[in-house]
RNA sequence: GGUCUCGUGGCCGAGUGGCUAGGCACUGGUCUGCAAAACCAGCUACAGCGGUUCGAGUCCGCUCGAGACCUCCA
């Protein structure tokens, strides 16, 4: 049986704003679809916070047993910086910055945003599907959306007729805006002339003779509206009703709106089963952004190299620290909060590092079995990491204690106990340790030995207490970012990256 | 201005109305030649003011504060 028919997941529905149980529309079978980045420059941290909070779903979902089709979409396609009539995209601005062709632009940062996600440990989606390779499927239901006239063409663009829709349906369904106060806040834009109400969409839009990403449509040379892509994409890969949508919270409107309209208006069905909002990811308390210089880039933690940090990160620290916050909360990066999730992370990798040398005993006074089932009912809680984290520490704790001989342990227990924390940890969790993310050392067998020798004489320093001789072995070994540590029955060591 | 979310101990962060989240830091103890590590113990909050309830961090109202969206943004 697998072990999605012996787990309940209860799924938040951005929707509903209500934990949902989770049952996908085919039986063993997982649709998810994530708003990727814009490609026009180096991935943003809290962009990372979402994919990996969305990482995280896909991992716990594979790993009962589901088989999953995630798609991410890649934005290589220009969206206006604003939504006048006219204006440059922001790939072509980058493209004019840097003095390169779009399409470079595009590839630069697709591979610096891949780059880095890697780094972080995700695993990369099922397809990656990109917006200019769908124009075609982008023009086709801009067709059906005209015919059942829920669009209209307007001087070589196309929009979406909004008021027209919600006279059938539910526009504002998922931000629980309603039109009437949308339309009292709009200002009047003067370049706005060519669509009936400001709340129209763009479903294409005419490239102007400077627009330098353009593609022959039925309504002239243009563009597909900012949100079509989405909705082309996630139909085709996944079907007209899929499971899981997920994003970031600002994309809940209008973007997620929008396409709720028009894959309604389209297909005549309700694309999503569960919307999910992945929250924000604050520095120092304050919202991230480039003009204030508050801002950090992914590689600036792993280097270092950055005015908000007093040291480097490894990427699973980052990791784990984003972890140790449930996803639908705003998370506070700063340098003291990363140093006190790498203590807890440290600890936790040594004892999952001890589980394989625990004595065993006849019998446990540790309920495992209990404890692993807890942490399966923290993830079938809407994907709440923190609390499997603190479940994972219960488990440190655990060994710790049979390790001092304080608890004891069967070893049918210690194997379920080193199965499952290997599992959740490294499986779930996706964390890696250390050395993984530094490059495995090639001489790492003859360090173990050299250190070892030194153990050992040191031990014979001890005997014969010669502590001058033994604590200069291990006050030079920590110097080397060797430490020793010193238990009952010897010494064990670890290098620290 | 409108819509919505949130305000938890020194710090970060979970919390489904009733019994200790967890991590980091700190204090005391055990262990140690001394340390480190580990173990044991301690510190213990829910922005403010009202209300509902036998009982509220958890529900309702108001006040103050922070943030998101309403315009490109994960």
């Amino acid at each position: 049986m697998a072990l999605y028919n012996q787990q309940e997941i209860y799924i938040y529905n951005s929707q509903t704003s209500k934990k949902e149980k989770f049952s996908p529309v085919n039986e063993g079978l997982v649709g998810m679809y994530v708003c990727g980045p814009t490609v026009y420059n180096k991935v943003h941290l809290g962009n990372c916070r979402t994919f990996i909070s969305f990482d995280l779903v896909f991992r716990y979902l594979k790993y009962l047993g589901y088989k999953v089709r995630y798609v991410r979409n890649i934005t290589d396609a220009g969206h206006l910086e604003n939504d006048a009539e006219e204006g440059e995209d922001r790939i072509a601005k980058k493209a004019r910055l840097e003095e390169l062709e779009p399409m470079e632009v595009v590839q630069k940062y697709t591979v610096d945003f891949h780059d880095i996600l890697r780094e972080f440990n995700n695993i990369p989606p099922s397809i990656e599907p990109t917006a200019t390779g769908h124009i075609v499927e982008q023009i086709e239901i801009i067709k059906t959306i005209l015919d059942k006239g829920l669009a209209y063409e307007a001087n070589g663009s196309v929009y979406f007729d909004v008021m027209e829709y919600h006279k059938n349906n539910h526009y504002g369904i998922l931000s629980g805006r309603k039109l009437e106060d949308l339309i009292a806040n709009t200002r009047e834009l003067s370049g706005q002339s060519e669509k009936k109400n400001p709340q129209d969409f763009a479903l294409w839009k005419k490239a102007e003779p400077q627009h330098i990403m353009r593609w022959p449509s039925p309504w002239g040379v243009g563009f597909p509206g900012w949100h079509l892509e989405c909705t082309a994409m996630s139909t085709k890969y996944l079907g007209e009703e899929f499971d899981i949508h997920g994003g970031g919270m600002d994309l809940k409107f209008p973007h997620h709106e929008c396409e709720i309209a028009q894959g309604k208006a389209s297909t005549g069905k309700d694309p999503v089963r569960y919307w999910m909002h992945a929250n924000m990811l604050t520095l120092n308390g304050k919202k991230m952004a480039k003009s204030t210089g508050n801002n950090i880039l992914p590689e600036e933690i792993f280097t270092g190299n950055s005015k908000h940090l007093s040291k480097a990160y490894a990427p699973t620290v980052a990791r784990f620290f984003m972890l140790q916050a449930n996803y639908r909360s705003v998370l506070d990066f700063s340098d003291e909060a990363l140093q006190a999730a790498e203590k807890g992370f440290d600890r936790l990798m040594e004892a999952i590092d001890q589980v394989e040398k625990l004595p065993t005993s006849a019998d446990s006074s540790v309920a495992i079995s209990a404890w692993k089932q807890k942490c399966y009912d923290a993830m079938n809680d809407d994907f709440n990491s923190p609390i499997l984290i603190a479940h994972l520490f219960d488990a440190v704790k655990m060994i710790n204690s049979i390790k001092a001989k304080k608890e004891k342990i069967s070893e049918a227990d210690r194997k379920i106990l080193q199965d499952t924390l290997q599992s959740f940890t490294f499986d779930v969790l996706g964390l890696k340790t250390k050395e993984a993310s530094v490059k495995k050392d090639q001489n790492s067998t003859q360090v173990d030995s050299l250190v070892n020798m030194l153990i050992n004489l040191r031990a014979e320093a001890r005997a014969n207490r010669d502590f001058a001789t033994s604590d200069k072995i291990r006050d030079q070994l920590l110097e080397m970012g060797v430490e020793l540590k010193d238990h009952k029955d010897g010494t064990d060591f670890i290098v620290k990256p």
